[in-house]
DNA sequence: GATGAATGAGTGTTCATTCAT
DNA sequence: GATGAATGAACACTCATTCAT
C-alpha cells in the first residue's frame, strides 16, 4: 500500500481531532480513555497511533486547533466588525453565548492540563502568546490613529481584556445559572472604559456600548492566524 | 487507643488535607496517587480512609477549606481595610502575588473538577454563592449609603468583581511571564471604575485608584464566613 | 482488673458467636468484615480478638455450636418421638421447614469452608463423624431388637440417612421454589424402605409413612451430644 | 493482530475457564485472585478481561459450563444405557469415582456462590431447572410405557433423585474417608425403590440392582442438552 | 481488660500503548 | 497501512489484625 494522500493524511487527522474533542468536551480528559475516541472516530488504536503519538499529543492537537480557531475568529470579527469593541463582542457572544457551555469546561480543560505538561503547556503558551500580540498590535494601531486615549501600554489592555474573557468563559463554565448575556453588556462597557474612546463623552455615560461605540474604533486588519491552522494540519 | 479526642480528629483531618493539597498542588489531581498523599502525610493508607471516604470525598474537603479560607480572607480584608476597595486590593495582592502561582493552578484544577464530579460541584457552588452573595451584600450597603453610584445591580458588580479575580487566577496560573504587580494596578482601577464611587471626579481621572479611592468607598462589617470553616473541620 | 468470670467469658463468646452467625447467615462468610461482627456484637475489634484468635476461629466456633445444635437436636427428637423415623421426621422437619432457608445455606457456607480450611475442616469432620457414630448405634440397638430389618451395615443405612437429609438440605438452600414440606414424605417413606421395618407389609404400601412405622422402630436412648456444646463453651 | 476467528476466541475462552476452575478447584473461589488465573492460563489480565469481564461473570462461565457438561453427560448416558438406572448409574459413578474429590468441592462452591451472587444464581437456577425438566420428563415417558409404576408425580421422583444425588456429591466432598463405591449400589436401589419398576418382584429383592434392573426400565431418547454448551461457547 | 485507630499487603479492575498478523 | 488482541504496571480502595493508650 502507497502512503496516504496528505490530504487523506489531514483528514484523518481532522477526523480523529473532532472525535477526541466530541469526547474530551463530554467528559473531560482524563475520564475520557483512547478507547472512547477510537470508538467516537470509528477508527483502530492502531490507526489512531499512526496519526497521534500519544493522548497528550492529542490533547497537543486539540489545544492548538482550539486556539488557532479562536485566533482565526478574532480575526474574521476584526475584518467583518464595524469597530474593535462591535469584534470583540461578536466573539464573546460566540463563546460565551452561541456555543455550548461544554465548550467552555474544555477550554478550562485545556489550560489546566496545559499547567501539567510540558508538551501541552508549550503549545498552549505559544499560540496564546500570539494572540496576545494581535490584541496588542490591534490597539496600538488603534491608539496611534488617536482612536483609543488610555495611556495604557497596548499590551496592558490586551492583557486586561484576555483576562475578562478568561474570567467570563471560566464563570460559565462553572455556574449553570450563569446568564452570559446579562453580563456581556457591562463588560463590554468596561472595556469601553479601558479603552477610553476618543470622541465621546466618557465610558460611562449614558449610551449603550454600542451605540457610544459602534464607530469609534476602527481597526486595521489584523494578520491572519490561518497559519496556526494550517500549522496544525500540516 | 482509646477514642481520639475531637481536637486530634481535627489536627489528623487538617494534617491529611495539607497532604493532600501539597500533593494536588505540585501536580494536580489525576497525576497524584493516594498514596503519594499518604507518603506526604506519614500516613497508611487505612488511616486515610477513615477520614476521607475516597478521593472524591478529599478533594471535596480541599475545596472547602480553600474556599473557606478565600471567604474568610475576604471578610477579614473587609473588616481591617479602609475601603471595600482596599480590602479587594488586599486579597487580589495575596492570591495573585504572595501565594505561590501554584495555588493559582490548584484553584484552576478544582473549578475544572468542579466541573465533571457531582459532589465536588455542589461543594463549590455553594461555597462560591455564599462569597457572591457576601460581595453581593457589601455593595449593597455600599450603595445603600449613597458610596457606590453605579446604577448596576449589586450582584451584577459582585459578578464582574468575580471574573476579573478568575481570570486573574487563571492568567497567573497559565502564564510564567505574567506580572501581577504591573496588572494589579489596572485591574482596580476597572473595578473602581465599575463602582463609580461618589465624590471624586470619574473613574478615569489622573489619580492612582489607590489615592482616588482609599477613603471613597467605607464599608460596613460583613457577615462573617467561618461557618464554612467550621463546616469543615466539624 | 481480675480475669473475667468463666461465666462472663461464657456469655461473651456467645454474643459473638451469635452476632457472627447472624452475619455469616446474611452475607456469607467472605461477605462478612471482622467489623461488621463487631457492629452486630457491639463489641470492639480488641474485645473479639481477645475470645477468638482469628477470623477461621471464628467459623471454627460457629460451625461446633451449630454442629453440636443439631446433635442435640437429634438426641433430643430419638428421646421425645415415638420411633427412630417420628425422630428423623422431627429433625428434618425443623431444619427444612421451620428454620429459615438462611440457615441452609450458612449450613452449605461451612461445608464449603471446611473444605478450604485445616482447622475448620477438623473440627467439621470430628463432629460430623460423632452425628454419624450417633445413628449409628441407634440403627446398630434397632437391627439387634429385630426391628429393623435391612440387611445394609447400619453405618451405611446411617450415611445414607446423612446423604438425604445433606441433599435436602442443598436443595432448599439452592433453589427458592422448593418446596420441603411436599418433599419430606416420600424422602421418609425412602428412608422408610432403607430401613425395612419388620412387621409391615413393605415400605411402599398404601399407608402413610407415619401410620406404618410409628410405632415399629422404636429406639434406645442415644449417647447425649451435650459434650460438644460444653466443649465449645469451656 | 486481525479480529480473532471466532473459533480461537473460543479457544481462548475455554483456556481461561479451563485455568479458573483449575485454580477454583484447587483453593476455592474467595482465595483465588484473578492474578493467580492470569498465571495458570499464561495470559495476561487485560486479555482475560477481554473475554470475562469480571470474576463473577468468570465463575458464570463456569458454572455454565459444568452445569452444561453434567446435562450433556445425563443426556449422553440416557442414549447409550441400556435403561435408565443404568444411564443414573453410569453418571453417578463418574462423579463420584471417576471425577477427582476436588470436582465435588467445586460443586459446592458453585452452589454456595450462586446462594450469594444475583448474576451466578440466576446462571445456576437456569441451568438446573433445565437439567430436572428432562429428567422429569424421562420419568413421565417411561411411566406412559407402563415401565415406571411409583404413582410419585415424575417431577417429585427426579427431585429425589436430584437431592440423591447432591447429598452424595456434598458427602465425598466433604469426607475424606467416604467410600463412594460402596455406597453407590445401596443408593442406586434406593433409586429403584422410587421408580418401583414393573416386572420385578419388588425393589428390595435377593438381586443386585444391576441385575434387577439392566432391562426394567427402558427409556425413550431425551432431548439434548447441547444447546447449553452451546450458549456458553456462542 | 477494653478500645478503636492504625497498618499495609493485597484485591479486582483499567487503560495507554505496542506489534504480530 | 490497518487491525485489535495483548500487555502489565498502576490504581483506588479494603480489611484481618495489632497494639499504644
Amino acid at each position: 500500500m502507497p502512503k496516504l494522500k496528505p490530504e487523506t493524511q489531514r483528514a484523518r487527522r481532522e477526523q480523529i481531532l473532532n472525535a477526541a474533542e466530541a469526547c474530551f468536551t463530554r467528559a473531560g480528559f482524563h475520564q475520557t480513555t483512547m478507547q472512547d475516541i477510537c470508538n467516537e472516530a470509528k477508527l483502530s488504536a492502531g490507526a489512531l497511533y499512526a496519526h497521534f503519538e500519544s493522548k497528550e499529543d492529542l490533547i497537543c492537537g486539540i489545544v492548538r486547533r482550539e486556539t488557532a480557531a479562536f485566533a482565526e475568529r478574532l480575526s474574521a470579527a476584526a475584518t467583518d466588525a464595524k469597530s474593535f469593541l462591535d469584534a470583540l463582542r461578536d466573539v464573546a457572544e460566540h463563546y460565551t453565548i452561541h456555543e455550548p457551555r461544554e465548550k467552555n469546561r474544555l477550554f478550562m480543560e485545556i489550560g489546566t492540563e496545559a499547567t501539567r505538561h510540558a508538551a501541552v503547556n508549550e503549545t498552549f503558551r505559544e499560540l496564546n502568546t500570539a494572540i496576545l500580540a494581535n490584541l496588542t498590535s490591534q490597539i496600538a494601531k488603534a491608539k496611534a490613529n488617536g482612536q483609543v486615549g488610555s495611556k495604557l501600554p497596548p499590551e496592558t489592555i490586551a492583557t486586561l481584556i484576555g483576562i475578562l474573557g478568561d474570567g467570563l468563559c471560566w464563570r460559565r463554565a462553572t455556574d449553570p445559572d450563569f446568564d452570559a448575556g446579562a453580563l456581556l453588556p457591562p463588560v463590554l462597557d468596561i472595556i469601553a472604559g479601558i479603552l477610553e474612546p476618543i470622541g465621546t463623552d466618557g465610558p460611562h455615560g449614558e449610551q449603550a456600548y454600542s451605540a457610544r461605540l459602534s464607530a469609534s474604533v476602527p481597526h486595521d486588519q489584523p494578520e491572519t492566524f490561518t497559519k496556526f491552522a494550517e500549522k496544525e494540519t500540516a
